[in-house]
This record gives structure tokens, sequence and C-alpha cells, in this order.
RNA sequence: GGGGUGUUAGUUAAGUUGGUUAUAACGCCGGCCUGUCACGCCGGAGGCCACGGGUUCGAGUCCCGUACACCCCGCCA
């Protein structure tokens, strides 16, 4: 008798589990993969096997083959098989539900390659198991189809980006993780030096100066998609490593950036979600988005507007109460409209202070427009005289019904608590329309914000960024004035990039630097390599930084960065898999010339 | 650094006013079953109620603390 072929060696897979029809009916073939689940009767066998493209029933009969069939018994979840068998038809037993549910193979061979025990969680599309459990077990959530779908999408937006950034001419160039730490901006991860006692690398918060010199160095177009490490507290769309298709060019300014963009962005929807996007994308300036919206990144798939009544508060004068004096104080009065309430219940009003105090308010004044144009609910109801309400109602565009909700204050505050309110309420409502997609460039970002923590104007992009060049002169001046050459690509309220025309001139850097506080040594000392490289020929470049973990939950469907991203990190950054970060004992910290400090109230040392 | 939610079997959840042996479903194990595809039927095993204190005659349940996970604010040039 001759000895059966055995899988692998002589039996090469012939289809993967996702492809087989009726067309194929007939074919012996070779398939590899995991079981999904069986029905055993006893009689006969039903496996469903698994592999990344789909499934496919395999089904065992004693009469076909015996030994096959009893094997086929001993059949767990997850076990690892090989099957050979015919493709037959399901008859009138189709499945509807699955691609391949017209056929079956009928199996007369069976390997198993390795066995499993019972997987923590069920490998199924739709689980409700603690993210917690499938963080420390990811290899098996990872098998779970919803899963290998993105990352399969992840795969393609990649593949897109590499082929439509190579074929306008830019160099795929590769930049340092190991850097020198740069201060300011996010923290840095940082990486003490074994060959050089007492000192530290820091990880690469983004390629921003190298690819600034590969544009001195006459590289003329680069890009990566590469890794990026912040040191910074984290939420669902924040990782401590994420990954950003980085680019710059030489001799251009914003359109040349911005079209190269929206192409690219055409091409990551196309292969994403199979979408048609419209360019060019609509321009809106830092000023008008902090006005209409509250926040530098609006979502414009819904109304609500911010609406400013500030003019009108100093018109009315002193009978409001609260107002006049915000506004005296060189505050603002903003409102968000809701039409009709929102139909929100009055608890659900009420409700409404909590959530502005969690933002940062200190209380939540509304009004509810009454039938003779009078308010109600209203701390501010006494005050307001008819036609102070007259003419906040025709600004707001506000009628019977409407419930008013007023900020007051700093304008940061004041735009930031109504900014956050606008689009919690618009997904509240449900007043987002579905499969809508709005893009758009912000531009005219101001150069410097002042920060009350430090005292001082500092960058709001990076300090590298160049000022428009009407407001140079204002640099030192006036620094809160100055608009820079930077811009935000926002997708439905998220912001998905953000880049600048950089500073090319060393005269100008050295300008910003001493606007920023920064002296010439700690510039020398900190920058000097760029400060240098700026004295010899550097060309006009600029470019962009979009995130790719953020496109990816975005275009491919996630809830969060976790959903897109293979290996995460939980939000305290522990990946709960391979328990990092880790202890290290005294040996190796030793080498490093380190010392661990213990921390204060800590259980004990285990060194 | 601050606010919030949660933690009960492998998984997801229930657990009343603090009161007998902590329930259910799915999964798992054993048996039966030749057309299932959420297969079915019979039987069985499985618990440090996150951890540490406290209150009480008695705590899964009440109180305090800790850990971990998630959401949000601050932070993220």
């Amino acid at each position: 008798m001759p000895a059966r072929p055995r899988f692998i060696q002589d039996l090469k897979r012939t289809h993967s589990c996702g492809v087989l029809t009726a067309a194929d009916i007939g074919k012996t073939v070779v398939l590899f993969g995991w079981v999904q689940n069986r029905r055993d009767h006893g009689g006969c066998v039903f496996i469903d096997l698994r592999d990344r493209e789909g499934l496919t029933q395999v089904v065992f009969e004693p009469e076909t083959d015996a030994e096959a069939h009893q094997l086929a018994g001993t059949l767990r979840l997850e076990y690892v098989v090989a099957v050979r068998g015919e493709v037959r038809s399901r008859g009138s037993q189709v499945n509807p539900r699955l691609p391949t549910g017209e056929i079956e193979v009928r199996a007369t061979q069976l390997e198993v390659f390795n066995r499993a025990e019972t997987p923590p969680f069920p490998i199924e599309d739709r689980i409700d198991t603690a993210e917690e459990k499938r963080l420390a077990h990811r290899y098996l959530d990872l098998r779970r189809a919803p899963l290998q779908k993105v990352l399969v999408i992840r795969h393609r937006m990649n593949q897109a980006a590499r082929t439509y950034l190579s074929g306008r001419g830019f160099l795929e160039l590769e930049t340092p993780f190991l850097i020198r730490s740069t201060p300011g901006g996010a923290r840095n991860f940082l990486v003490p030096s074994r060959q050089n006692p007492g000192k530290f690398y820091g990880l690469a918060e983004s390629p921003q100066l190298f690819k600034q010199l590969y544009m001195v160095a006459g590289f003329d177009r680069y890009f990566q998609i590469v890794k990026c490490f912040r040191d910074e507290d984290l939420r669902g769309d924040r990782q401590p490593e994420f990954t950003q298709i980085d680019l710059e060019m030489s001799f251009i300014a914003e359109p040349d950036v911005f079209a190269i963009v929206e192409g690219l962005m055409a091409e990551l929807f196309r292969v994403a979600k199979g979408k048609e996007i419209s360019a060019p994308f609509p321009r809106l300036t830092y000023d008008e988005a902090m006005a209409r919206y509250g926040v530098d990144k609006p979502d414009t798939r819904f109304g609500l507007p911010l609406c400013e009544v500030t003019d009108l508060v100093r018109a009315a004068g002193s009978g409001l109460p609260l107002l006049p004096q915000a506004v005296e104080q060189g505050g603002v009065v903003k409102l968000l409209c809701l039409p009709g309430g929102g139909g929100l219940s009055r608890t659900e009003l009420d409700g409404l202070e909590g959530v502005a105090k969690s933002f940062g308010a200190r209380g939540l004044a509304r009004a509810k427009i009454g039938a003779g144009g009078e308010w109600t609910q209203s701390p501010l109801a006494k005050g307001a005289s008819p036609e102070f309400r007259a003419a906040v109602g025709e600004r707001a565009r506000a009628g019977e019904g409407d419930v008013l909700l007023f900020q007051f204050g700093k304008p940061k505050i004041v735009n930031g608590v109504l900014g956050q309110l606008r689009t919690l309420l618009a997904k509240r409502l449900g007043l987002i329309p579905e499969g809508r997609d709005d893009l758009l460039w912000v531009v005219d970002f101001p150069l410097f914000e002042y920060s009350d923590e430090a005292n001082a104007y500092v960058a709001s992009h990076h300090p590298f960024t160049a000022p428009r060049p009407e407001d140079v002169a204002h640099l030192l001046s006036e620094p809160g004035r100055v608009k820079a050459r930077a811009y935000d690509l926002v997708l439905n309220g998220n912001e998905i990039g953000g880049g600048s025309i950089r500073i090319h001139d060393s005269a100008v850097q050295a300008q910003v630097f001493r606007a920023l506080g920064i002296s010439d040594e700690e510039a020398r000392a900190k920058f000097g390599f760029l400060l240098d490289a700026l004295r010899f020929g550097a060309p006009p470049h600029g470019g962009i930084a979009l995130g790719m973990d953020r496109l990816v939950m975005l275009l491919a469907g996630g809830e969060s960065l976790r959903d897109v991203i293979p290996f995460p990190k939980t939000q305290r950054g522990t990946d709960l898999m391979t328990g990092a970060p880790g202890e290290v004992g005294h040996a190796q910290l030793d080498e490093l010339h380190v010392a661990a400090v213990p921390v204060a109230g800590a259980a004990k040392d285990t060194g």
C-alpha cells in the first residue's frame, strides 16, 4: 500500500477558505486553517474552517474516509488543521450568509497540525469581551475578522500612499529614532546612553528637523510612513507610539502642499472606502473656525454655529447680571442656540451644566424663549430688556421654543466650552448625517500662543514655522498678531494632519527664537545644526504630517486607535500582553549609569 | 495632576432591605445523534465575588484605601 501524501511536503494549499464557489464543484482541493466551529452529528461531522480570507464548511463522513471521520470527532475550536477533499454542491442546503455557502468540501484526508487550548474568549466577529482581556491575548483578538479586515485596509492605505507619492517624485527616506532630546512641545521618551554616561537620547516625536535637513541637502521631495513617539497622557485617539505619513517639499507654497495632500486623500478614500471625494477642500481661517465653531478642528457636517453677542451685551449695559462685568474685563459673550431646545427635557438641559463644568466652565446660563419672546428658566430673564432679547434672538436666528446656552469670560474658555458642547449635542441629538465626510483646511493659525503657565509666548505649531511675510516686522513688537504659514487638515472634526511652510532664512529663524524667549546661546546649543544648515543654502520648503492611525480609524471604522493598531498600549502606556514597561535588574541599570528612584508610597523593591 | 464608570465561573451578565449551599446563558468535559451551519438531546465540572482594611452576630451587598481597565479635563511645540 503506497504511503499517503503528506500535507505541506506533498500537498500544497490549493485555495484559501474564502474563495470556493459553485464554479469549483468537482475539484480536489487542499485547505489549511483553524477550526472555527464544529457540529458533530455522530454520523457526519461538520467543520467550519477559517483562514484570513473566510470560512469553508468541511464535512467528514464515515463512508468517505473512516480515519478522517474518526479524527474529526476529536477536533476542537482553534485546532490548526489540513484538509484534502472534493468540492461538492450543498444542493438545496446553501448558506446564503457565507460567500462559500453554495459548496462544502467532502474530506478524504485530515491532519491536525496543532491542537489549541480553549481560548479565553470566543474568536468571533462580534464579541463583548472586556478589552483588557483581549489585549492580554492580542494574537487571539487579531484572529478575529473585524481586526483582520482593518489591518488589510491599513495595508492598502500604506501601499496607496507609497505608490501615489513615489509617482509624484517623492523619495521614501528614513530618519533616526534615537535623536537629541528636543525641548518644548511633547515630552520625549528618554533612552540612556551606555557609551556616554549621564547622557540620553530622545525618541523622535517626529522626523521634523531631519526632513528639513533633507530639503537643505537637495532631495527636493521626501516622504516616510514613520513611527513617532510622544510621552504624553493617552486617549482613545492617542497612543505613545503612532504612525505618520510624513512629507516635505522644496520650492513650494501652501497650494502645492494642499494639492498633493488632496490627491493623496482621494487615493486613501478610494482604497479604504471605495469612495470618491471632491477636491479642492474648503479652507477656513483659524479665526473663522474659532468664531463659528469654538475649535480649530471644526466638524462642519452639521450646523449649531456659535454666536457672539459681546457687542450687544456692551450696548445693553448694566441691567444684566454678570455679563457686562465679564465684558468689561475683556471677556466675550457667546451662545449656542438649540432649535426647539433640541427636544431635551428640562432635566437633560440642567444636566448640561455639569458637562459644561467638566470642560472648564464655571456655569452654564441658559434661556428658553417663550411665545412673547420672553426668557424663562433663566438667571438672565430679569435683567434682559426686550430690546436686548430681540437683538440676541435676531443674531442667533432664534425663536419661540429655542434654548440659548450662554458662556462668558475668557475667549479660550468660552470657545472651548461651547465648541465641545456643540459636538456633544450634535452627537446626542443625532444631527450628524450618516455617511457624510467633510474635509477642510484650517489656515492662518497664530504663530505664537501666550502660555499663562510659562508666562511667555510659545510656538503654536513649532518654532520652525514661517510667519506670513507681511507679519515678520511684528515678530518682536506684537508677537500675538503674527499669523503663521501653518495649516491643519480636518476630517469630520478630527485633526488628521498638520504642517507648515518652514523658515529657510537663518535671520528670521533667529528672530523667532528671540520672540520665544530663546537666547542665542540656547538656540545655538539646541538647534545649532539647523541654524547652520539654514546658512548653507536652504531652499524654500514646507510639508505636512498625516496621522495614519487616526486616518485608518476614521476610514476603516473603529472606536479607538486600539482598534486599528495591531499591538496597542493601554491608557497608562502599558502592554498587557508583554508586561511592558517592566522592571530591569540593577546590573542593567548600572551599565547605563542610571539609578531608579523608588516611588514614594510604592509597595516594595522587587529588584 | 483632576473628575467619572467599572471589576462576581473560561466569557458575558444577574444577585432584592446585609441573612440558608452565590444564579443564568454561552463556553468547557463526558455520553447520544448522518445534513448541520447560534445544530439538537442527556449528564457533569467549574467561584480568593479584583486586592487590603473596617462596620456588623453576619458583607458579593455598607464604609475607607489600593490596583487595574475604560471615558473625559489638564497635557499632546
